[in-house]
Parts: structure tokens; C-alpha cells; sequence
DNA sequence: ATGGTGGCGAGGCCA
């Protein structure tokens, strides 16, 4: 089973990327972040025919979650179960076949020291709970999504440029090593430890174009049972080159 | 270059 990660930055402005994505690559479980858009609007039937069952998690304008599969999509769950967290649309749970899915979309806290950014560890920690309430370790699991901190200096372009800042921090960083004390661990690191592998390269300092100066913030959190039978993580580089793309590469998590 | 681009939705917010 392949399990995809990918913000697509609105799934509406993204459609004529995502759909021929889709065709090319044939992924079983599709996790999207920033559909940006009420369930009513989203664009269900163009991804039905391409062979893909629907679960949906959405909201006008901002945020919004889905999960995408060929194969039944079981055991639905939206949201954290704490209504100041659930606010924002940014958590689906599913089973696909014998695999967890939680599809996360992180806040991304704005800056060091803004409201938001105690928001967002506050939000993280809250993530961890539930997945500690709901998430055994002996069953296969992937918590992905775009989590908006990055492990560490490996994850970086520029370590010096982002040292102590929003998505680098360590507040952020220990926050999601926190997620990791649940028993769920970095999918992709053991198959790149050299790092340099990134995910979300910035519109405005034109990152991707000017070199590959970006960032590794969207994650597959592997559960034990799912690290041992997966064969490999990779970023999909070529999704943020062309036209129109988002500013996120999709990361696909392949299960033997 | 503390700017810049992109999406939403129709001016400003968010990333």
C-alpha cells in the first residue's frame, strides 16, 4: 500500500495538478491539507472517477482536510474530540484495509513568541493525546500531514537563516519528538539520513526555482509494525515543478 | 531587500 501526504494548497485551484497526479502515480491512500474548501464544494466526483472514494473534513477559505482511497475508507473521525481545537478543520481519521491513517494539518503559528504559535504547541500537545487515546502501537499506522516544524538542521536549507524560528524552534521540535514518545517515529529519515530532502519550498523567495532552498515539514509518522514493513518514503520533487503548483511536494509512504 | 507570491474572495487575512 502507498500512502500519500500532500498540501495541496486549495484542492479546487489544484485540481488540474492533482488529477493527472493521481493517474500517473496510482497511490492507494491520498492524504490532502489546505483544501480550502465546505465539503459541498469539493471537487467529489472528478476524484471518484479517477477510482478514489472520498472522506471529507472541510471549511470555507482556510484549512480543511481529506482523505482519498481506492480501497474502502473505514472508522471516519474529524477533528481531536476538544471543541477549542476543532474549530479549525485540520484532522481526519480513517482505517484503509489493516492501516491507521490520521491525516494532520498542523498549525503553522505565524511566528516565535505570536499567539498563535502558543496555539500551535498547545494544539501539537493536544495531538498527542489523542493519538495516544486512539492509536495503538501495535497496529499499522501513519499520522502524516503537513506539521509545519521541521525534525531538525537536516530538514533545512539554510540552518544559520532559520536557526530559532517559526517551522525550526525548538519549542516546535520537541513538540513533535514528543509526538514520537507515542511510539510513532520519522518514516522518512532511515532512507535518507544524509537529509537535504525537503517538502515546502516558499512562493515568495521563489525557493524551489532559485535552488531547492526549502524545508522538510510534511511527515509520515510510522508506527513500529508500519516502519517494519515499509520499503521506502519518498518526496514526489517533481509535483512542485510546472505550472500552477502548490508549495508543497506530496511525500509518499510505501507498506509491502 | 523585514520584501517577496499565491489563494480566497472581493479587502484583508493567512501561509
Amino acid at each position: 500500500m502507498r500512502i500519500a501526504t500532500w498540501n495541496v494548497n486549495s484542492v479546487r485551484a489544484r485540481l488540474e495538478r492533482l488529477l493527472p497526479w493521481l493517474a500517473e502515480r496510482q497511490p492507494d491512500v491520498v492524504c490532502l491539507q489546505e483544501t480550502k474548501c465546505i465539503d459541498e464544494k469539493f471537487p467529489r466526483e472528478e476524484i471518484e472517477d479517477a477510482g478514489y472514494q472520498v472522506a471529507l473534513h472541510g471549511q470555507k477559505t482556510y484549512n480543511g482536510v481529506a482523505i482519498l482511497s481506492k480501497k474502502p475508507i473505514e472508522d471516519v473521525t474529524r477533528g481531536v474530540g476538544i471543541e477549542r481545537f476543532d474549530k479549525d478543520a485540520r484532522v481526519i481519521g480513517a482505517t484503509v484495509e489493516d492501516v491507521m491513517v490520521l491525516c494532520v494539518y498542523v498549525v503553522n503559528g505565524h511566528e516565535v513568541g505570536h499567539p498563535r504559535y502558543d496555539y500551535k504547541l498547545e494544539w501539537l500537545g493536544a495531538l498527542r493525546d489523542f493519538i495516544v487515546d486512539r492509536f495503538p502501537m501495535d497496529e499499522k499506522v501513519s499520522v502524516c500531514g503537513d506539521f509545519n516544524v521541521t525534525f531538525d538542521d537536516l530538514d533545512v536549507y539554510d540552518p544559520e537563516r532559520w536557526r530559532g524560528r517559526i517551522l525550526c524552534s525548538g519549542p516546535e521540535r520537541k513538540a513533535l519528538t514528543d509526538l514520537c514518545e507515542t511510539g510513532l517515529q520519522d518514516g522518512l529519515r532511515p532512507f535518507h539520513p544524509e537529509g537535504g530532502v525537503y517538502t515546502w519550498w516558499d512562493y515568495r523567495r521563489r525557493g524551489f526555482e532559485q535552488g531547492n532552498r526549502g524545508l522538510r515539514i510534511d511527515h509520515h509518522l510510522l508506527s513500529p509494525s508500519a516502519m517494519a514493513c515499509c520499503s521506502g518514503v519518498e518526496v514526489d520533487f517533481e509535483a512542485r515543478a510546472g505550472v500552477r503548483p502548490s508549495d508543497h511536494a506530496p511525500v509518499i509512504a510505501t507498506l509491502e
